[in-house]
DNA sequence: GTCTATACTACGATAGAC
DNA sequence: GTCTATCGTAGTATAGAC
């Protein structure tokens, strides 16, 4: 509640400087002294605003999570069509990658990490990953809600969710080789409309129901075929 | 050329041993010690095959980088309607991404890491990214052929590998998450032939060129709206 | 080609003065 | 709440015997 921005009040300005490290090396890849350096502390004082290395990034990492759920969870509770909807959700998920750049990095190394230390800190770990499950199975029940009101293909909604956790996570932490596909910065204004556009596009087509009718005929989407 | 499997001839066994555990910690979280144990071998011993960790890793990538490049560039070369030659080049993706476990996962990881050491190995690690360079430069010009043609949708090339990218090595690098997700294993040969059948789906109706015109209209596409 | 022994640095973490 | 000092371990890498 209290401290704008980030006083002089350690907690806040450690969390921020090891989560911009933490996403750019990764777990292993940093140490507490560059932490501690970065932040202009000492290595020991970290340990009396964290019990250690683990528990600073669970907390890191729930931030984060905190943050971006604390962005979705109201699009998901709007009303609206199922379609109109999703885009709402996945331009929101795109501003809060977008707005943290090291928040998109941090997440894709978390979900691939999973050989960072989980052991008595169950507590911080769990947490974290009630966040993220409660985040994804909103999304999941919009995707199958959408499916039941005929407005969307019967795809699968975890394959979608995997499908869209691909196209924004992994694009906004793709760094270096995504710069140099789309030849130029990932964050720029410009480029975080585009990457809202080529996907809004990508998803009105590639996730309408093919045929009006309410109950999805199973062979409609099977039958598709290529125009040229 | 020789060698069959993995024989006691260290070098290749040292280069399973060490892809798998840089998948599983990253760069930074395996230790040559890990490395020399799980191999058989005195720590010492790696040094007489590789200069040292970092050629080492970027041994392992850019053997990766290959594979996978060896399956996808006939795919490219061979003929075909340009939504066929898509569908068959992200089948071949795929399969190369499940046969390999590892290989997902590394491949993010190395997506992510801009802080693995490059300096005095310019030539391993300009190797790997040159084999990337022209997997992704081929996907590219498939798809730009196939917008010309009228056969896709005038989407960004760019933005499209990056959807490509994250649909797949993603998905196979999700891990817990994943198979939470899917409720599953994520290699099983029905989950890589749903993921198959969800992706080709999601393509056919998302990328093909809304009109059977072979010039696409530009209002086309950004006029289409939810149906429901 | 593998080993033992070793050098040097950095790591996470703790103790205790201020 | 931050500091210095220190512990024990593990990191990469090298030297040299076998």
């Amino acid at each position: 509640m209290a401290s704008f921005g980030a006083e002089p009040g350690s907690r806040e300005k450690i969390l921020d400087v090891a989560e911009a490290l933490f996403a750019r090396r990764g777990y292993a890849g940093v140490g507490l002294r560059e932490v501690a350096d970065a932040v202009g502390l000492g290595k020991s004082s970290l340990f009396h605003h964290f019990r250690g290395k683990s528990q600073l990034y669970y907390e890191v990492l729930g931030r984060v999570l905190g943050r971006i759920g604390a962005r979705l969870d109201p699009v998901l509770a709007a009303g609206g069509a199922p379609g109109e909807r999703l885009e709402r959700w996945v331009d929101a998920l795109i501003d809060a990658l977008a707005e943290q750049p090291a928040s998109a990095r941090l997440l894709l190394r978390a979900l691939v990490e999973d050989e960072t230390p989980r052991e008595a800190l169950r507590s911080e770990a769990e947490r974290a990953e009630a966040i993220l499950d409660a985040t994804l199975e909103g999304v999941r029940r919009l995707l199958r809600e959408g499916i039941a009101a005929g407005a969307f293909r019967p795809v699968s909604d975890a394959h979608t969710v995997q499908t869209l956790i691909g196209a924004t996570v992994y694009h906004f932490a793709s760094g270096e080789l995504g710069e140099g596909l789309l030849g130029g910065p990932l964050l720029s204004a410009e480029a975080v409309a585009r990457r809202k556009q080529e996907l809004r596009e990508l998803l009105r087509s590639g996730l309408a129901a093919a045929s009006p009718g309410h109950p999805p005929s199973p062979a409609s989407t099977e039958g598709r075929r290529w125009r040229s």
